[in-house]
DNA sequence: TGACTTTATTAGCAATTTGATACTAATTCG
DNA sequence: CGAATTAGTATCAAATTGCTAATAAAGTCA
């Protein structure tokens, strides 16, 4: 009843837009995020702590939010993400706490997996690995988005094959299910784990082995998908 | 080894942002999305035939992204969407098609259900919905919006307990099935559909019944979603 | 009214999947 | 050699699933 909206699109209104990067790899038994300093201000006021940051940057001219990403990332980790996907954008009202600034904020925070062994090859790392279960004092906002970025690896674990993409060519089962485990969060069980996963045929032998100190010597498995069509099951009730 | 970026971020860069919201609703045997009539542009080349675009507009000074999406959704649909949430980001470089601009073009893209029933009441609907499988031509960041919403939507199916959003308080289980093989967009068997709903307790059966017709009456439900733990389940690799 | 159609709901059952425990295999350490 | 350790399997009961069919409660129509 009131006066309806025009339909064409209002005045394109600007922001400054920021990307934000939440890195994680694998540390010990647990997940860890990539942190670095936070700006400390020209003024240098020694009284303030360190502050810590997720990686950040605006996209620089006719560069693409993925490009943004994987820039941000690379310069922060020192090495590239086997995955970098976007998690969420977040924002669009102004921000106080940016003085100076009159335009609103928009972050768009993307999520990454770097392995563990680019991450030892990393020559020029800024930054902190900090265990999840371990985080300093983040801004409210960081602290969310990561969060968020953990939620949405968790929720492509098993629609996408990212776990392979924190393992070399090849790998032990019982690496894989570390894998999983630590993107998960959760212990599996080992003789289901490997059940279904021989029964998905995601993963084909090699005629290696892999002694590892004590124990017997581990197969080593390649990643090898096979082409076929995915099985459609019934819903899920239970996960809601 | 080459030299390292500044770790502080780089000087904002303003962008216009642009809130894409893809509604659906179901329409028949299967989904429907909202499109507006496109612009046609001062000049009213008459030999321009109309072209579809989603609703869409850019923030309002101090609103939030999740706000603009809102309101662009109550605009377009006349109806206030009982789901609304973020699908994806895209964009960073500059667009060629936005002469007159020379800012970057980000799109934030939105993805809402819509009830029938509110449907219906819709007083002050701009656009038509059109059926999934007879979308007229669209531009190719739209119909790839299209696809990514729907995708996400289906992601989050037995996520989340997005489905009763499009049904009224009370139901029945044919309608709450029928409402689950339009979003999935794929038949389910009707006896393993009851008997996971049962054993998920996530509806309670009212002393109601209703007569559609022909044919035994249905027993209405409700949806009364346990405040339970939910159980873990192994990996599915079969889904990879 | 009474047979027939239609839709809802439930039972029964075979096949598959899952979780748990335990068992075997191959190696290092002492 | 024997204990400890890690890898990989076997076995089995319980739970889940897909399917078919039975039963229930209406309407339709001769």
């Amino acid at each position: 009843m009131p006066d309806r909206l025009p339909a064409a699109r209002s005045a394109p209104r600007t922001v400054t837009l920021a990307v934000d990067v939440v890195l994680l790899t694998p540390r010990g038994n647990e997940l860890a995020v990539l942190l670095v300093p936070g700006e400390t201000g020209r003024g240098a006021r020694a009284r303030d702590r360190v502050r810590w940051v997720l990686p950040s940057d605006a996209p620089r001219p006719d560069e693409l939010l993925d490009d943004t990403a994987g820039r941000v990332a690379q310069d922060a980790a020192g090495a590239t993400p086997s995955l970098l996907e976007q998690a969420a954008a977040v924002g669009g009202a102004r921000r106080p706490q940016d003085s100076g600034s009159n335009a609103a904020q928009v972050t768009i925070s993307y999520f990454g997996l770097v392995p563990d062994d680019a991450e030892a090859n990393a020559s020029s790392r800024r930054g902190e690995w900090v265990g999840l279960s371990a985080l300093p004092a983040l801004s409210q906002r960081h602290a969310e988005e990561i969060d968020v970025a953990v939620s949405a690896m968790r929720a492509r674990v098993d629609q996408q094959p990212i776990a392979f993409r924190l393992l070399p060519a090849s790998f032990t089962l019982s690496e894989l299910q570390a894998v999983y485990e630590l993107l998960l969060g959760r212990r599996l069980h080992k003789a289901s784990f490997r059940r279904s996963l021989h029964a998905s045929a995601l993963v084909e032998a090699t005629d290696e082995w892999r002694s590892e100190g004590r124990g017997r010597p581990a197969q080593l498995f390649r990643y090898a998908p096979p082409r076929r069509k995915r099985a459609r099951r019934g819903i899920r009730f239970d996960l809601l």
